[in-house]
DNA sequence: AGCCTTTGACCAGCG
DNA sequence: TCGCTGGTCAAAGGC
């Protein structure tokens, strides 16, 4: 074997947590601002609600991206932790390095354990898609259309790594870290009452015309999805190795992308239960993603061929651009928590814990940690109820409790004559608040009026073409629209629907 | 035929 | 130095 180059330091261990806000403020070099310091450009933070001293100060009276989102704000996170403290002093102030994710807690131990900060969905945002996995919340099978279920698992977990470059590409712009938030309103009025939140993302997509991916970065995420071949994620991959590592039955897999020359690997490691539980990169692609599979079949929406009509940097195509919106939505999405709290999370879950019982609109509590060097993204929820929240009405068939894990899962079905729909809730055994949402086959019928995601008046209505993806969801097919940025106080902000079973 | 996965072996880092 | 461990190689086989 020829001598290989000295291996990259952990990240994990060799990056040093900055604050998105940091990074975003002190115009590091080398290094982007992640999704959620795009969000906290977008909705700054309330002065005394972000712990991000420059963002606070950039946007002083400004409602948070979180406030916005879900018009019910998670405590005020608590200043960042002795050891971030002295992280960050070390530093010197912010030196900037490469990294997908610029968020600073260590990782938590576990999924469903300690996270980091939570940031909570309101109603109507389906658990479903959350709760799916948190690849989901990246996932591109939104606009995947005619996938199979397998790419459309892959595409769940795998995807999941490279919504932070993506954003990464976003919040490269300086002027979103200079926008208003009334700004950041408009834009995201704009977009989301054009095309829904594919176009909004891709709003912001279309200001990567900085294609910034750390060379040496690494991205990690905990994934929780049933997927064999975690490698449809755009990018070709090659299994070159499977290892049995320490302290796990089950092996880890390495992958190289295919491209020539292309130095991006990727591990993907297993849990005891066959799932897909965490999914590492490293690297960069130096090249774009091959074409979609999708794209050849003529399946691109208007909207799709609108983004690639107004698409003048990225040379995506718009199937691609289409999904990399949901990654830039499930970024925002997922980001928040590293925006608002940005802290080491260790009690970020129990604060939303003794939130939860103050209102049933933290439905959903997503907690989210990264590093420059990881991300890792822990979807909680806070009962069941919340749940079924999702726009449908549920009507409960069944429960089971399984082997090796004290909490029943649970069966529901779609109660609409001659809806098929089922879904079944699982919580962790390690964590009842990790919530495992699956669901099976599609609606046939509008969320019920009243109920969910569509109830907001004016320009709350989601978009036609969101809509109708999430009509023509197949069974394995996910889909992702945003009902209403503007009026989201308190209200549904979208629907995400996911098929993860046969 | 080409690409991919599988799998045993090898290598390098580290304690 | 040695053993452990993670990461990689590369031949073989499958699709």
């Amino acid at each position: 074997m020829s001598a290989r180059p000295p291996p990259p330091p952990r990240p994990r261990l060799a990056l040093p947590p900055r604050s998105a806000a940091e990074s975003l403020f002190t115009g590091a070099g080398d290094a982007s601002p992640g999704p959620l310091t795009l969000a906290s450009a977008l909705f700054p933070s309330d002065p005394d609600g972000g712990g991000m001293t420059s963002s606070s100060a950039a946007a002083a009276g400004s409602t948070s991206f979180t406030q916005l989102l879900i018009g019910n704000l998670s405590a005020p996170p608590p200043p960042p932790p002795p050891q971030q403290q002295q992280r960050e002093a070390a530093r010197g102030g912010g030196v900037a390095r490469a990294g997908p994710a610029l968020s600073v807690a260590p990782p938590p131990p576990a999924v469903g354990a300690a996270a980091g900060s939570v940031f909570t969905v309101p109603p109507g945002l389906s658990p479903s898609g959350l709760l799916d996995s948190p690849g989901l919340l990246f996932s591109p099978a939104m606009g995947g259309f005619g996938m199979s279920h397998r790419e459309a698992l892959a595409q769940v977990t795998a995807q999941a790594s490279h919504s932070p470059l993506r954003m990464f590409d976003h919040t490269e712009q300086p002027s979103f870290s200079a926008a208003t938030s009334s700004e950041a309103m408009q834009h995201m009025n704009a977009a989301v009452n054009m095309t829904g939140i594919s176009d909004m993302v891709t709003g912001l997509e279309n200001n990567e015309n900085v294609a910034f991916q750390p060379a040496e970065a690494s991205q990690r995420y905990q994934v929780n999805a049933p997927v064999d071949k975690p490698a449809d994620d755009g990018y070709n991959w090659r299994k070159y190795g499977q290892k049995v590592v320490k302290g796990s039955d089950c092996p880890r897999s390495y992958y190289k992308c295919t491209h020539p020359n292309c130095p991006v690997k990727k591990k993907v490691e297993h849990a005891e239960d066959g799932q897909i539980s965490e999914i590492i990169y490293k690297g960069k692609h130096n090249h774009q993603r091959p074409p979609n599979k999708r794209a050849k079949d003529g399946s691109s929406s208007a909207a799709d061929q609108n983004e690639q009509s107004n698409d003048t940097t990225s040379g995506l195509s718009g199937i691609k651009r289409d999904q990399e919106a949901i990654y830039g939505m499930s970024e925002q999405l997922s980001g928040l928590s590293e925006g608002d709290d940005m802290d080491d999370g260790e009690s970020r879950p129990h604060e939303a814990d003794d939130k939860e019982s103050d209102s049933k609109k933290r439905n959903i509590q997503i907690s989210s940690q990264r590093t420059s060097a990881e991300a890792k993204i822990i979807v909680q929820t806070t009962s069941e109820v919340d749940l079924l929240d999702d726009g449908y009405r549920w009507r409960k068939y069944g429960q089971k409790v399984v082997k090796g894990n004290p909490h029943p899962r649970s069966y529901y079905k779609c109660t609409y004559a001659g809806c098929n729909v089922r879904k079944h809730i699982e919580r962790a055994s390690s964590d009842p608040k990790a919530v495992i949402t699956t669901y099976e086959g599609k609606h046939n019928h509008e969320p019920p009026v009243g109920r969910g995601n569509n109830q907001n008046a004016g320009n709350a209505a989601p978009s036609s073409s969101a809509r109708q993806n999430m009509q023509n969801l197949s069974s394995n097919q996910a889909s992702l629209t945003m009902a209403d940025f503007n009026n989201i106080n308190q209200r549904p902000i979208g629907v995400l629907q996911f098929k993860s079973e046969e």
